[in-house]
DNA sequence: CATGAATGAGGCTTCATTCAT
DNA sequence: CATGAATGAAGCCTCATTCAT
């Protein structure tokens, strides 16, 4: 690899990551070109030398986000110490952190697909899945000890990850101590859905 | 009420009708009046007639959506037999049918609080408000009674909304059948955050 | 003249009353057909059963402020006692006044004739005429009797509209009593127009 | 200042003149983006890359067009020689010939004062301030040595600017001397205005 | 006569995209 | 490589006008 290529590199980089930090906090539809432009100091026209169009960046982007995210979770669960259970709450702890502190509009950027290529949709679908498998490996550790209990691992998961992706709109105008308190509520209620017992209520 | 009001009460109506369900599938910034225009077979300007604005328009659909929605889960809570578990588990197997089948998207709905005027945003904030109504009451009718625990009751709904609210994703594809023991699974999942027993798995 | 054309004349009025305080306040692109029918309690689509279209309606409102406006002059010109001059300064007093109070657009009403058709055009400039007509007939009067002086007969009477039609220009924020006292002012001021004496400053 | 700067600014400069015709030839509401941009051979889009709207680029035309023209006056105010009599005289039919001859039609420039934003209107009101102060101060000087006489000062100012802003409306279809004869006979009637000798003619 | 409804043209504005330099 | 400039499509909105009832 040239030093050209690293350079442009470094530059991709920085594209995506000011391009992630964006789409994440107000989704695609809210920030124009101009607006990543701006905040790289650079012309509009100049994104077309590394982006083919709004769509490939923002896929980019959204892979840039979800890998820079899924990344820090991947290391917390093989770093972090303790049972499945404390390791598993310690990830959802974190995962409505980043969602509520750095992302906050990552929900409503997963809810444009309809419009996109096919080509890009499955990037994020891939990109999910990865995310999602971070979960499903602490949750079948669990469950393979005995320690957690579920009706249905897909179906749990799911309802997880609404539920934590979903927390930037409740938790959108809490001070920062009121934020951690309800970050702790939410771990716990949702460690419920693991939780052998009684099982269901039903 | 004369003729011609109930007349043109019908075509307002309609047009929410088709206003709901666009607005429900794609989201308030994908669709366009001319969208819905067409979809009526009707001019953009027509729209102006019955409604001041693209704003004004998006706010009445979703009322009308939320007060169909949030009235049949107010008859259906007021009638069902049964403990309030067996009640609270028919209400979410009612809302996630309903949102599967009949407002796919709605979800996309709430997600435009950065550009929505103050007086829209505090009206759909009163709707949701009425409709989370329906699971608290449940909700606090089974705590008193000691048949549920719950962590945090705030936390508790939003988790069970969230969820509720984004079966549509990725119950999409799925047939009938599969459709309905998805709905079980996941009224059987969120039942576990009531449940009590053990508590969180922590 | 039947019945029905009195009552159709009567309506006719009524609409040209309404219309001409509208464009006079806030001349002709301000005004919609909208305004104009609210302001009669009708639908804007029944205007057009007295009139063809906005310019029409437009020029027989201008038509009949003019009449209104003139008529007052005329009267007050045929009936004021005193000289020349004094007849002359209380006739410049009442156009500002009217101006200022009742028609404080007409200015504006009056620059928009690149768009109309010539027909209308004429009438306006027909109707223009007859207003100057007052004006010419008493400074005639007064230059007979060699009461007045005036460069040019013409040119005076054009600055004299000029200064009167723009009065609301610059009297529009000014207090009930402020007004009178510019009123005053400029009624003296435009007198020096018509006054023999040194004649000009050169 | 970069070649790119002053290019950039050529460009502003000539959008700006353009505007300003056209502004000044049919006033701001019967203006369209459109117009302006035709008469440029270029999009309506392509504007805003210069303006951030329609109220911006009417503001800058008239302040280029008020710039100009003033700094011609004050210039002629400063330099030219004789009487304060002698000098205003000249500044009248300087002011005229400019009206008629390159503004046509400023006049309704400045009569849009209901719709504009008060930013913008403060502009203009300043814009016309200055222009203002030029005869301000002429007058002033030949009040003070006794040359001149007026009912008052402020009044005195607004009829002249009245007369000679409409003078473009009665000038129109005058051929070339006769044009020169009316600004003589128009520059002879205003100076009656500050003329000393019998007052009004009250 | 009057209305309610609809139309269509036009206006302002935004923005992804292109391209010569 | 990057920029400045321009484009064109699309979006929201207004309004004069038409017309069946």
């Amino acid at each position: 690899m040239s030093r050209t290529e690293r350079k442009r590199g470094r530059r991709v980089e920085q594209i995506l990551a000011v391009a992630a930090e964006l789409f994440g906090e107000r989704g695609y539809d809210a920030v124009s070109l101009e607006d990543v432009a701006e905040r790289l100091d650079v012309t509009k026209g100049s994104l077309y030398y590394y982006f083919a169009g709004k769509d490939e960046l923002a896929t980019a982007a959204i892979e840039t986000l979800g890998s820079d995210w899924t990344g820090r979770l991947e290391a917390m669960a093989a770093s972090a110490p303790g049972s499945a259970g404390e390791r598993l709450r310690a990830l959802i702890r974190a995962h409505v952190a980043i969602a509520v502190r750095e992302y906050p509009a990552a929900l409503r950027l997963f809810l444009v697909p309809r419009t996109w290529p096919d080509a890009l949709r499955a990037r994020i679908t891939e990109m999910r899945r990865r995310h999602d498998q971070v979960f499903r490996t602490l949750l079948a550790e669990g469950l393979e000890s005995g320690e957690f209990a579920v009706v249905a691992t897909g179906t749990t998961l799911q309802a997880m990850h609404a539920a934590m992706s979903q927390a930037p709109l409740w938790c959108a105008g809490l001070a920062e101590d009121e934020q951690e308190r309800a970050f702790d509520e939410l771990a716990d209620t949702l460690m419920k859905l693991v939780s052998p017992g009684v099982g269901s209520a039903r």
